[in-house]
DNA sequence: GTGAATGCAAAAGCTTTGCACTCGA
DNA sequence: TCGAGTGCAAAGCTTTTGCATTCAC
């Protein structure tokens, strides 16, 4: 994996910030000290780190968003403002073993909370 | 909220399911009674049930399925057939409450387990 | 030098929407 | 009857892709 500039400074703002931002948001970022970034570059650098396993995508009904954590942790999305929180790691995988039919075989485990943050649960 | 028969056909095709289908799935079980409904409709009527608490929402990374069991309970995603399959519900949710910060108010747990199943399993 | 990566723009999904017409209550 | 709901087609988003050019190694 060739270490371009563009893809440098993708990783260096997914990696500076903990607000889970969008692909949008992320070219806004780049864009800032990069320019002449192209949404497509954007989109395709996250989707080689994605594979080179650098930064984790987080499927949400309010879209796709991108995490340069990639320890596996819940998130809390925020039905208000739409802010995605990192969680502790709470879960005991031998519960949810237990749950599973014979035969299939885990690979990863999405935890996603729903309902309000702090903030908007303190607003009328 | 009027039942008409696309309406309620649609909500037919997910009650005799456990596939959760797509939008373009639901389309297509349903015109096969009811040949000119258009997908349009039912997107429409997939949103308008939800509302009403008749149908759920699922936001996978390959894409929105629809389930008539609207009581939470986790899902399997096969990552090799894109299959979506029921799991019992194993969560005790005193563990997941203790993760979350002050304030944080609940309203749903979606929890989302990704691997291979067992019949992509058992083949090379 | 050379092939991977880029910018740009077009295309390709998927979902929503505007509008005139239909039909369920 | 009459307004919620429909079919159709167009528009809107987000994401992917084709292509000539650039640049990291």
């Amino acid at each position: 994996m060739r270490m371009t500039r563009q893809r440098r400074e993708i990783l260096a703002v997914l990696s500076r910030t903990r607000s889970h931002p969008s692909a949008e948001e992320v070219l806004r970022q780049v864009r800032t000290t990069l320019p002449r970034v192209s949404l497509g570059s954007v989109y395709r650098n996250l989707k080689t780190l994605r594979e080179a396993g650098l930064v984790r995508e987080i499927v949400t009904a309010e879209g796709r968003r991108y995490d340069a954590v990639t320890a596996p942790h819940p998130h809390f999305v925020c039905e208000r403002c739409s802010r995605v929180f990192d969680l502790a790691r709470p879960l005991p995988p031998r519960a949810l073993r237990r749950a599973l039919p014979q035969g299939f075989a885990v690979s990863q485990i999405h935890l996603e909370l729903r309902g309000t943050c702090s903030e908007c649960g303190s607003q009328p």
